[in-house]
RNA sequence: GGCCCGUUCGUCUAGUGGUUAGGACUCCAGGUUUUCAUCCUGGCAACAGGAGUUCGAUUCUCCUACGGGCUACCA
């Protein structure tokens, strides 16, 4: 089912950095276009000049970029058409569909305090000599959209059928006083120009779609189309937003997520195949995607699944990979060791990180001698004198062992223990905290033959000298 | 205030006019393990409420409640 002729858009606004609801509707954007063959496009809505900045657009590119979320063809930026916008509200205000309105701000907002929530249409059937004067006065105007009697309906491909009595809708401004063009009016030359066949967006615009749907009609423009997407909430379910604590897309690069991990959760957040497959790689999203399992209710945000998820892959991938991965956002990890003894150390913490962040913070003792000790660790396995007593009586095993292989060291923490009459664990246990400083991790022969005996031993005195006290 | 949309375990969700309402995350218990993680086993936990249609409704209809969105010279 494929339709190379279907072209999408993502069209964030740079008032803020990428955030979770974004991602979600460029994945889905981006996943409808490749599952049929078709484009997505990007564009930038900077309209408004009071609360866009570069910086965000720049960001967000890089977001994506990050993401994998390649858009076919040169970003459009709306700030860049102005000239296109003057030209059609020209041609609608020609033809009477549009009009000025001299009312002040001010005005309108006491009206509104009144309860009259709607336009009242004041400025609505001026008179030529009317317009005139005000002009002359040097009032300002906006520019509305005559409203004319009846219904407007659409077919979601999500909601279903949407209909609305155009009495609910007022004659909304199209062009402020300043004369930029207002969003649900430039939206619609821009899907246009740029042929885009399915708006998919955010629920939140579910009511903008008929007025928008009304400037199609009145450009005299085919309408394409419309699917929504339901909100991501908060655990308050109120639309997720940074008073949530929401990070930005860059966080989760920063925080060492794969972009697949976070691409993957944010798909099956209000989506799924129907399948009890949880883990996609991005093929599999692709290949499975569909509109038409996509949820009506908004979906919460649930960190704990995403972690999860990313620890699904970390554990999945291959080791070199990681080891890339991880030097892409830490260059310096790991710097004057050889590739075998980072390979091998990520071999050992794969199963046990979620993300590169916890490489890194796991794989601390690897690198230096530990600077202080785990408290409850100690309190557990290192009480008193006794333990340095049976750490001390353990060095002489440590000397003696020819070969220094897990293998061998198994055997020596083996006999050690028999001939001590103690459990494995009484002088492993120590063992750990002297050379990791921490009671977890990974099997501690491994840790050793690693570290070597020199490190080892070395680690094993000082410990010794600084501990229990 | 008006209009639009929604409502299955705490969360993400599957599902059907007749099911022990399924899976996943979380949480809890047990097993494996030197520890942690992994892995395995088990457990807790849901059809918002009320009418109607029907032999039978979680499923269809209506109402209510609750939640969300829009109602900006934001997008």
């Amino acid at each position: 089912m494929t339709n190379p002729s279907i072209k999408v858009r993502f069209a964030p606004s740079p008032t803020g950095e990428l955030h979770i609801g974004g991602a979600r509707t460029a994945l889905f954007n981006w996943l409808f276009a490749k599952k049929q063959g078709g484009k997505f496009f990007l564009r930038i809505e900077d309209t408004d000049p009071e609360r866009s900045q570069e910086k965000y657009t720049d960001q967000i590119l890089e977001s994506l970029t990050w993401l994998g979320l390649h858009w076919d063809q040169p970003v459009v930026y709306q700030s860049q058409r102005l000239d296109v916008y003057k030209e059609r509200v020209k041609a609608l205000t020609e033809s009477g569909q549009v009009y000025r309105c001299f009312c002040s701000k001010a005005d309108l907002l006491t009206a509104r305090d009144a309860g009259h929530y709607q336009y009242p249409g004041t400025c609505r059937n001026l008179t030529e000599d009317e317009i005139k004067l005000r002009l002359n006065q040097g009032i300002g105007f906006t520019m509305r959209l005559r409203m004319l009697e009846g219904k407007t309906t659409y077919k979601d491909l999500i909601y279903g059928d949407i209909c609305v009595d155009h009495k609910e809708l007022d004659d909304f401004i199209i062009v402020r006083s300043d004369g930029s063009p207002t969003y649900n009016f430039v939206v619609v030359i821009d899907d246009h120009d740029q042929d885009i066949t399915h708006v998919i967006r955010g629920e939140d615009h579910v009511s903008n779609t008929p007025k928008q749907i009304l400037i199609y009609k009145a450009l005299g423009f085919t309408e394409p189309i419309f699917a929504h997407l339901p909100m991501i909430l908060g655990h308050d379910k109120k639309r997720l937003s940074k008073r949530h604590g929401a990070p930005g897309v860059q966080n989760f690069r920063d925080d060492g997520y794969f972009p697949e991990s976070l691409l993957s959760y944010l798909a099956l957040l209000g989506w799924n195949p129907g399948t009890e497959k949880e883990v996609f790689s991005l093929d599999e999203l692709v290949e499975n995607f569909d509109l038409s399992q996509v949820q009506k209710k908004g979906a919460v945000w649930d960190e704990k699944k995403l972690h999860w998820i990313s620890g699904q892959y970390v554990m999945n991938a291959s080791t070199e990979f990681l080891l890339e991965s991880v030097r892409s956002i830490h260059p310096d990890w790991g710097k004057g060791s050889a590739i075998s003894f980072l390979i091998s150390i990520i071999e050992l913490l794969k199963v046990r990180a979620k993300s590169f962040t916890e490489f890194i913070n796991q794989s601390e003792y690897f690198f230096h001698d530990p600077e202080s000790y785990d408290k409850a660790g100690l309190k557990k396995w290192w009480k008193d004198e006794s333990a340095n007593e049976r750490v001390s009586a353990f060095l002489p095993y440590c000397e003696k062992i020819t070969n220094w292989r897990k293998e061998d060291l198994e055997i020596a923490f083996k006999s050690f223990a028999e001939s001590n009459e103690c459990g494995l664990g009484k002088i492993i246990m120590p063992i750990r905290m002297a050379v990791c400083g921490t009671p977890n991790g990974p099997s501690i022969f491994e840790i050793l033959e690693l570290l070597g005996r020199d490190k080892t031993i070395h680690r094993i005195e000082t410990a010794l000298d600084k501990l229990p006290g």
